[in-house]
DNA sequence: CCGTGGCACTCATCATGCACGAGTGCCAGC
DNA sequence: GCTGGCACTCGTGCATGATGAGTGCCACGG
């Protein structure tokens, strides 16, 4: 064992390698012989010292050979010493920004749906990867207004209006037909009882106000109340969704070329449950968070990773966005995009206020 | 050439050959041999006479073989015969068909979308393929009713019901703030002209009477009449989109285990305009109909199938639905469940009225 | 004339063997 | 501590040969 692989602390020439070994793994997918590492580290050094180095690294644990004379390959750790200590993030051109601020701003702001659409395509177009959205959701959104609208027999078409502009509505089937005035009226005294407040608040109200005056509620409230309460589980569901785009681009990588690990990798995209709890951890960190291979946690995604960052719409955070992509991902590109495409993404979101 | 490669007609004994070819390829994938045949056919036939009539075959273009010493497997032209002419379409145990209904009806039939998923699913599930599910759309949907309610500021929140319980909402951003007495009076007015209506109709008197009127129509009418178009034009849209599962169901053929075309397939899938093409074509025919390999002219397709059928609500097509997998798919089981599901999903979003 | 057994032939598949090249580990020398 | 050299390892590509499934054709017999 030799005095650098006993010493925990990698010198400034190992670093230098490291680095150079796993841009270089990053471009082309092959491991990193010992001849063009010492041509392309740009250090004055041959082969035979780069070999002596690797095995101090390799020893480490920072690299790995896939057999006996192969070249080099990041291990995990590798790629997480790298992304924490190495790598210089390249701010991106201004002309980039101003391609991504033309898309997200412009677009359909007016329909959230097509924006956060467009905006996993986007992500997955200018990484060549998966891009990946959740739909925004916010904690305890605020009742706005409802509406009752009378429609044949005795169907009731039930609108209601949270926070500045989301929109539900649900087809009540009561047991008679009410007049238009009446409907009117209850929705003006639910309103009166309930704008402004947020939706916990109303549902414990409801549920108090349902005990004490039982008698005095016609089926009409009851129904109103039922129809609330539907809205709150919608709601909280709302956030357990995602948009996700260019999948496709992920079977172009070698590491993937096996279709056993390619079908359960999309029937875990399709699936959600996995990818959802992954996003949701991301949605406490404030900036960007990195997920290489077995970090996440999920073996399906084990030689992927997965770049992510919240976005938020009044200063608070309502989703979270990503790309999904091999481990061998160029960081120093998708960092930087995941970031301002969150912070874009937030911004145009507040703008449909 | 023989008298029966030169005869255009099959007899009784090619045809059966043919039969249990097609059966026997469908099961396992594998080209099918002479001794095998002879063996399986059930007729007392020895290998070489089932090699004889395999020529004739072959030169009238039923069935290929892959190369000299490999067994034959049907082309598409032995596939169409079969599938015209020698399916015997099991019907579906009484059991099975109970377990459609029971997934079909007491589902949210509230709400379409979940309801067209689950359809989707089903499918997926059942025949172990690519389902698909369009989404429903009526050719003329009539106008019935719509409200404008005011937002904060200059927005209003504008709600179309058409048919019986089609919904849609949009927000207006107006030049000026208005009363909620002059919005009314507004919907008021609109819904006394059009309730009933036709959309086609309602566009065309909305057009004449702004080229006429134009001076005594106020901001909010024309916003409304903007609204409108904006209608028109999503639900024309709303053809245009359907609900796919399993796609990753279709991994597991042999015949798409490149990946190059793996990943054209799930392009074209995500791309949707190909595959909503060819259901289009499907909505004008009555029942099941078969697209077997390059019938369906998309080469994307070239080696799959598609089985699929319209379904209706009130006695008019609405949508289409099928399954999409190998051509050498189970027809006898596939027509009849796409057949059943589709009569099931009309009569799901019938009763939900 | 049709069905049949037999025989030569074809072709994909698989295992084997071999040469090549990339790359490593180690050692001795500077 | 760095370096060149050397033996060694191992994946890849290629040619080879055996195997077996299956065909096409032909001659024979009912």
């Amino acid at each position: 064992m030799s005095a650098a692989a006993a010493d925990k602390h990698l010198s400034e020439r190992a670093q230098h390698l490291l680095r150079a070994l796993v841009e270089r793994y990053i471009r082309d997918g092959q491991p990193v012989g010992s001849r063009m590492l010492s041509r392309e580290s740009g250090m004055d050094i041959s082969p035979a010292t780069v070999r002596n180095v690797m095995a101090d690294l390799e020893e480490m644990g920072f690299v790995d050979s896939p057999h006996t004379s192969a070249g080099r390959v990041p291990t995990v750790k590798g790629y997480r010493f790298f992304v924490d200590t190495l790598l210089e993030v390249q701010p991106l051109a201004e002309t980039e920004i101003e391609t991504l601020r033309d898309t997200l701003s412009i677009g359909d702001a007016d329909n959230p749906q097509i924006l956060l659409t467009s905006t996993s395509n986007l992500l997955s177009a200018i990484t060549r990867m998966a891009g990946v959205v959740t739909l925004p959701h916010r904690d305890n959104p605020s009742w706005r207004q409802i509406e009752f609208l009378p429609l044949s027999d005795n169907r009731v078409l039930t609108i209601l209006v949270l926070n500045q502009r989301e929109v539900q509505n649900r087809i009540l089937h009561l047991d008679r037909a009410y007049s238009a005035d009446f409907l009117r009226q209850a929705a003006n005294y639910l309103n009166a009882q309930f704008t402004g407040r947020s939706l916990k608040e109303v549902r414990a109200r409801l549920i108090r106000e349902l005990r004490e005056t039982r008698a005095s509620l016609n089926d009409m409230m009851l129904a109103a109340v039922n129809m609330a309460e539907k809205v709150f589980a919608a709601e909280e569901d709302a956030g357990k969704n995602y948009v996700m785009a260019g999948e496709t681009n992920l079977m172009d990588f070698a590491e993937l070329s096996e279709i056993e690990r390619l079908r359960k990798l999309f029937d875990a995209f399709n699936e959600k449950r996995d990818i959802l709890h992954l996003l949701d951890q991301c949605a406490g960190a404030e900036g960007v968070q990195i997920f290489i291979g077995e970090e996440s946690g999920y073996n399906i995604l084990d030689d992927l990773s997965v770049v992510t960052a919240p976005y938020s719409v009044d200063d608070q955070i309502v989703g979270v966005l990503g790309v999904i992509g091999p481990t061998r991902m160029a960081y120093d590109r998708v960092i930087p995009i995941v970031d301002i495409t969150a912070k874009l993404l937030g911004a145009a979101l507040n703008s449909r206020k």
